[in-house]
DNA sequence: GCCTTATGTTCAC
DNA sequence: TGAACCTAAGGCT
C-alpha cells in the first residue's frame, strides 16, 4: 500500500541494506539504462522519504528519484539474484541483497535543485521529525475546499493516501465534505498527533493499523478478506462504532468512505 | 485463466 | 472530467 507510511519504510530498509557500499545499478527493462549507468558501482550515501517520494543519494551528487505511484512495487532478495522477471524498470544489487523495482511512476535521476523544489512543494510529513504542521493549519484553516480533500493534496500534507484520509476522519468524527476553515484548532492539533502516531505505527508495522482496540470485537461479523479498518472499504457494512451502515462516494475521482452518524458534520 | 480493482499523479481536452 | 500510466492481487468462472 503506497501510502507515506510505505516510502519511509523502504527507505529505511534500502538504508540497511545498500548504504555505505557501492552498489550495482541496472534497467533491465530498459527504460532507465542512462540513469543506471551513471551510478552504477556508486557508494549509496542515503535513503530517505518525503512524503510519497523516495530519494536514493550517491557519490558525485546523484540522486534517484522514485515514486511508486499506484502500482509500482520493490521486491527482496538475497544473492545471488535470479534472472528479471517482467518489467523490472530499476534493479540495485548489494554485498547481501538485491532489489527490484516494477511499475513506478517515476524513477529518474534528479538535481539537488529537483530535490528542493519537491520540497518546497511539498506539505509537512507527517512520518518526517522536522515536519512542520502549521503550514498545513494555515492553508486549512484559510480554505473552503472540503477537509477530504485537503487530507489528499500532497501541497497540504505530504504523505496521506486515501486510506489514512477516510480512517483519521473517523477517528476524529469529522465529515470528508466539512470545508476546511471550519475546522477548529484543537481538532487540526488532534488530528495531525493523531496522524504522527498511525503513520509511525504503519512504518513499524508495514501496514496500515487504524482500529482503536476498545472497538475491535474480534471481528464478529466481519469479513477477515476485507482491510481491517473503520470505514475504508467497508460501503454497506455496519460502522463499528455505532451500526450504521457506511456510505461510499467518489470525491475527486478516488473513494470516499465514511460513517454518515459518527462522521454526520 | 480472465475480469475487476487499487493505496497515485500528470496530462489532455 | 477522464484517460493514461502499466502491476498485482483478489474474486469469479
Amino acid at each position: 500500500m503506497p501510502e507515506g507510511h510505505t516510502l519511509h519504510r523502504l527507505a529505511r530498509l534500502h538504508q540497511r541494506r545498500f548504504g555505505g557500499a557501492p552498489v550495482e545499478v541496472c534497467s533491465p527493462q530498459g527504460r532507465f539504462t542512462s540513469g543506471a549507468a551513471l551510478i552504477d558501482g556508486l557508494v549509496l550515501l542515503g535513503a530517505e522519504a518525503w512524503g510519497k517520494h523516495l530519494l536514493h543519494r550517491y557519490e558525485s551528487d546523484l540522486i534517484v528519484h522514485i515514486h511508486l505511484g499506484l502500482y509500482g512495487k520493490f521486491t527482496e532478495q538475497a544473492v545471488p539474484l535470479d534472472d528479471p522477471v517482467g518489467a523490472v524498470r530499476l534493479r540495485m544489487v548489494g554485498e547481501q541483497y538485491g532489489t527490484d523495482l516494477r511499475g513506478p511512476t517515476a524513477c529518474e535521476i534528479y538535481t539537488e535543485q529537483q530535490v528542493d523544489a519537491l520540497k518546497a512543494r511539498l506539505g509537512p510529513d507527517p512520518i518526517r521529525k522536522d515536519a512542520d504542521p502549521g503550514r498545513a493549519w494555515a492553508r486549512i484553516t484559510k480554505s473552503r475546499t472540503p477537509i477530504g480533500t485537503l487530507l489528499m493534496d500532497q501541497k497540504v500534507l505530504a504523505g496521506v493516501g486515501n486510506v489514512y484520509r477516510a480512517e483519521i476522519l473517523f477517528r476524529h468524527e469529522i465529515n470528508p465534505m466539512r470545508p476546511g476553515k471550519d475546522l477548529g484548532h484543537a481538532e487540526w492539533d488532534a488530528l495531525w498527533l493523531d496522524l504522527v502516531d498511525l503513520m509511525n505505527i504503519g512504518v513499524r508495522r508495514g501496514k496500515i493499523i487504524t482500529i482503536r482496540p476498545e472497538d475491535d470485537h474480534g471481528d464478529v461479523g466481519y469479513d477477515a478478506r476485507r482491510p481491517r479498518s473503520y470505514v475504508y472499504r467497508q460501503a454497506g457494512r455496519p460502522c463499528r462504532v455505532c451500526g450504521t451502515e457506511i456510505l461510499h462516494s467518489v470525491m475527486q475521482a478516488r473513494n470516499l468512505f465514511w460513517c454518515p452518524v459518527c462522521q454526520a458534520s
